[in-house]
DNA sequence: GTGAATTCGTAC
DNA sequence: GACGTACGAATTCACC
């Protein structure tokens, strides 16, 4: 049985500050609230020795209540600066002594506490919530209790029905009832702590008394009665969220760090705190002194690093393909250090060499032993490889190239020789001694160890998403997708006498065969030969694309007939033609790859084909697809993400309008029309519509006047206007997407909300800037959007391992993840996955999947 | 011949 | 210069 302890930090913060006299540090920062907050933690570690223990701040900014009520806190003054620089030292302290620090941006405190305390694995645990804040008596129950430490009070159930004369379960209801002048709850005027503890104990809970309400008699019946709506709005605002976003294992975030001794020391003596020097000693001895035997060894010597008796592997792939690779050698750094190169190329017609199949039958009592950490930059082809032999990896694993992605998603980590080698670029990674080599993979791994202890977001990111995502990734890869090229011969023929006509004809009007594939001959035939007016320039001539093109169209028959055979070609060269030369004629299906480090957002890549661009807008690219089919007696299953980065904004900026639009399941773009153009919902003309959801997406990527403009073929005055009016109605999203940039200045990254960070590269070239802080605004939108996805990946391969193993992931497609299922089973395996997908993150809008299936991908639309 | 750069078009 | 993130086909051009 361990103890879990879950302090309320802020309110903490906020005790200590009125309780301490004002102190100042040397330097004269203010650290009154600093130093109560710290001799508590210490007193805590000294005395209750938690087995797991969290520190759990509010966020900065609104949480989501506001949304839901306006007016929500509206009357709590302004945090006092005193106390607001105190905050981010109690973070800094909190990490010192080794208490993991939790907040989340659009939650406060009390969610994360109750986050934590309804997601703890089950068993005989003891948690106890340290604080003094009444709405946190909700979670009370068998085994979860709060200590109020400054009246050193534990509040099991029995304790809170002494205080209130309610159970725990019906806290929520009563504090609906009585409401809280301290948040601004509004509660029903007239019921008191009294009137509302008998109400409860006769009726149960707040729905069943409002529901009779009419038979309740006297001044709480009329009050009930009157303010029905107000005692529920109060009864959402009291209730705690406990699926607030909170990536990873609980277990292992909980986990108290070591006691950062010298750091520690370094910190108080800096705030002048000499008095909790001496408690130091308490929660971290002093390191064991270096004695004559060793001489003037090492001081405080490094804790063995997790790399040390790791198993490293590097693979030297000559051909990769999920089923058809070929290794020219592979690198193993044993566990005891030794290491060695094996080289799988250099056999001649009548030297075989070794085999690759018999090194991995010799490394797999150390693969599959879970007590052997597996170091593997590029850790998806060892899987690969494992898979191939029957393999299965147990034990911590670990890509140093996979962990440098996440702490800077921008960073090239597609060439490990330049990666890896601190300097010397020169030598190709087989040149290597195998021991220096497999020594740097380690010392690499080891650095960013460090760099993700600093970042515990990232971290659990790292742990709980991107590196078990690597394993769902190889499933996928393996199973790849049926390809029917039967449909695609068939489509072939059916478009290739239309293309054949166009360029028959276009030759006629040149006058001479045209080469319709070449800008170059194209810029001659219209702007010269036909004299047509040219417009936008590309860097080495005037411009021949689709847009371009399409307004030559009312001059001349030509250029519509270009578009026309260029998609045509397009669809023909791209798909038609490649998709069969990629069947793989064991499986009949295309087994396209899936790149991790490759999008600077975190998004995931398709190559081999890209499975991520199979063409869905146009009625004749749709019937691409087709062609990917479900073997007999099942269905591709196709589950998406409607609008998933416009939640992500509404979450990010918290804007009322785009919350409710989202909470009531309004249309989205003619909700936004309407604001834009001042019109009641139901006089949103259609164009109107298609402008707004146009303003909607150009938002998440920055689009200025000029940007809209061209697309809506509008005057740039008349688009200005629309953005300019876009974020008069909606100040947030601008002011929010300020904060992107501002963060990316202030602290050298953009992140996403798991944690996922990019460098934030800003020149002061005007040239290059404007799109550089493009990319940066939008990293947080479209990363979070990845980030979902992928949590959602790993939690639906749990499921179907567990549950339906029956049921292939095949494609995901950024906001759309597709299944082969069995025809019997796709109904439920629709709603099950569903249901995975949409509580993947808890954002402070629903979000929202849907599912449709069919024979073919085109029909699971 | 080969590979890099350019243009274009497909997806979300 | 003007909308973020990808992949890839075809052409063009410099280089060998």
């Amino acid at each position: 049985m361990a103890t879990v302890i879950i302090i309320d930090a802020t309110a903490f913060v906020f005790r200590a500050f009125h309780a301490m006299r004002p102190l100042t540090a040397p330097d004269g920062t203010p650290t009154g609230a600093l130093f109560g907050y710290s001799q508590m933690l210490m007193n805590l570690l000294k005395d209750a020795r938690p087995d797991h223990v969290a520190a759990v701040f509010d966020a900065p900014g609104p949480s989501f209540r506001k949304g839901m009520y306006d007016d929500y806190k509206a009357n709590r003054p302004e945090t006092p600066e005193e106390i607001r620089v105190q905050i981010p030292l109690c973070m800094e302290f909190s990490r010192l002594i080794g208490i993991p620090v939790f907040s989340q941006v659009g939650f406060e405190a009390d969610d994360l506490i109750a986050t934590i305390a309804a997601g703890w694995p089950a068993g005989d645990d003891r948690v106890v919530i340290y604080s003094s804040d009444k709405d946190l008596m909700q979670l009370v129950d068998g085994r979860v209790t709060l200590f109020d430490p400054m009246r050193e009070k534990v509040y099991d159930a029995a304790g809170v029905f002494e205080k209130f004369r309610v159970r725990p379960d019906q806290v929520g209801d009563y504090l609906a009832l009585v409401g809280d002048t301290s948040d601004n709850v509004p509660g029903v005027p007239g019921i008191g702590a009294k009137g509302a503890a008998k109400l409860l104990a006769e009726h149960g809970d707040l729905e069943s008394l409002l529901a009779s309400a009419d038979r309740v008699s006297g001044r709480n019946g009329e009050a009930l009665r009157a303010h029905a709506g107000q005692a529920r709005l109060s009864r959402r605002l009291v209730d705690l969220r406990r699926d607030a976003p909170m990536a990873g294992d609980l277990t292992a975030a909980l986990t108290p760090g070591p006691v950062l001794r010298e750091e520690l020391v370094a910190f108080l003596k800096k705030h002048g705190f000499s008095r909790l020097l001496r408690d130091v000693e308490a929660v971290a001895p002093p390191p064991p002194r270096n004695t004559a035997f060793h001489g003037a060894a090492v001081e405080a010597g490094p804790a063995p690093a997790p790399s040390q008796g790791a198993l490293v592997i590097e693979l030297d792939f000559a051909q990769r393909h999920p089923l058809q690779f070929t290794l020219s050698g592979v690198l193993v750094g044993h566990p005891d250090g030794r290491a060695e190169r094996i080289d799988f190329s250099s056999g001649g017609l009548f030297d075989s060499g070794p085999d690759w199949r018999a090194v991995f039958e010799g490394l797999r009592g150390p693969l599959e032993d879970p007590a052997v950490t597996k170091l593997a930059p590029d850790c998806k082809g060892l899987l690969w490889v494992c898979a191939a032999c029957g393999i299965t990896p147990a034990g911590p694993l670990e890509d140093p190239l996979c962990a440098e992605y996440l702490l800077n998603s921008a960073t090239d980590t597609t060439e490990v020789r330049t990666w890896l080698s601190n300097g010397d670029v020169t030598a190709a990674p087989s040149e290597d001694e195998p021991a220096s080599r497999a020594g740097a993979i380690r010392l690499r791994q080891e650095s960013l160890a460090v760099r993700l202890d600093a970042e515990p977001e990232t971290r659990a990111l790292y742990r709980d998403v991107e590196l078990p995502l690597h394993q769902v990734l190889v499933g996928m890869e393996r199973t790849g997708v049926l390809v029917d090229p039967a449909v695609l011969g068939a489509l072939r023929s059916e478009w290739g006498a239309e293309a054949v006509r166009l360029e028959q004809e276009l030759r006629e009007m040149a006058g001479g065969p045209i080469n319709l594939a070449s800008p170059k001959q194209l810029q001659k035939f219209l702007f010269e030969d036909l004299g047509l007016a040219h417009s936008r320039k590309t860097k080495t001539g005037y411009s021949t694309d689709a847009d371009v093109l399409e307004e030559l169209a009312e001059r001349h028959e030509a250029p519509a007939k270009i578009v026309r055979h260029r998609f045509l070609s397009k669809l023909q060269n791209t798909y038609l033609d490649v998709l069969p030369r990629l069947v793989n004629p064991g499986t009949g299906r295309v087994h396209g790859q899936f790149q991790t480090r490759v999008a600077a957002t975190g998004r995931l890549s398709s190559i081999e084909p890209n499975l991520q661009n199979i063409p869905v807008r146009t009625p004749e690219g749709r019937r691409i697809r087709e062609a990917f089919v479900a073997p007999p007696g099942m269905a591709l299953l196709s589950c998406d993400y409607s609008q998933i980065e416009l939640r992500v904004l509404a979450h990010y900026c918290r804007e009322p309008a785009l919350i409710e639009a989202f909470a009531q399941k309004t249309d989205i773009h003619r909700r936004t029309a309407s604001e834009v153009f001042g019109v009641p919902q139901d006089a949103v003309t259609p164009l109107q519509r298609s402008i707004a959801k146009e303003v909607n997406f150009g938002v998440l990527y920055g689009q200025t006047g000029f940007g809209l403009a061209r697309t809506l073929g509008i005057p740039v005055s008349e688009a200005r206007a629309i953005i300019d009016r876009y974020f008069e109605r909606a100040p947030s999203i601008k002011a929010t997407l300020a904060g992107f940039l501002e963060e990316g200045t202030r602290t050298g990254y953009v992140r996403t909300l798991l944690g996922r960070r990019r460098a934030a590269v800003i020149e002061h070239n005007p040239r290059t800037r404007p799109a550089q802080e493009r990319a940066l605004q939008n990293l947080p939108i479209q990363g979070t959007a990845a980030d979902i996805l992928k949590v959602a990946m790993v939690k639906v391969a749990r499921f179907l391992e567990a549950e339906a193993p029956e049921v292939r992931m095949v494609l995901t497609v950024h906001d759309e993840l597709v299944f082969e299922v069995p025809e019997a089973a796709v109904a439920e395996a629709a709603e099950r996955i569903r249901g995975i997908m949409e509580s993947a993150v808890a954002l402070a809008v629903p979000l929202d999947v849907s599912a449709s299936w069919g024979s073919n991908w085109a029909l699971a639309h």
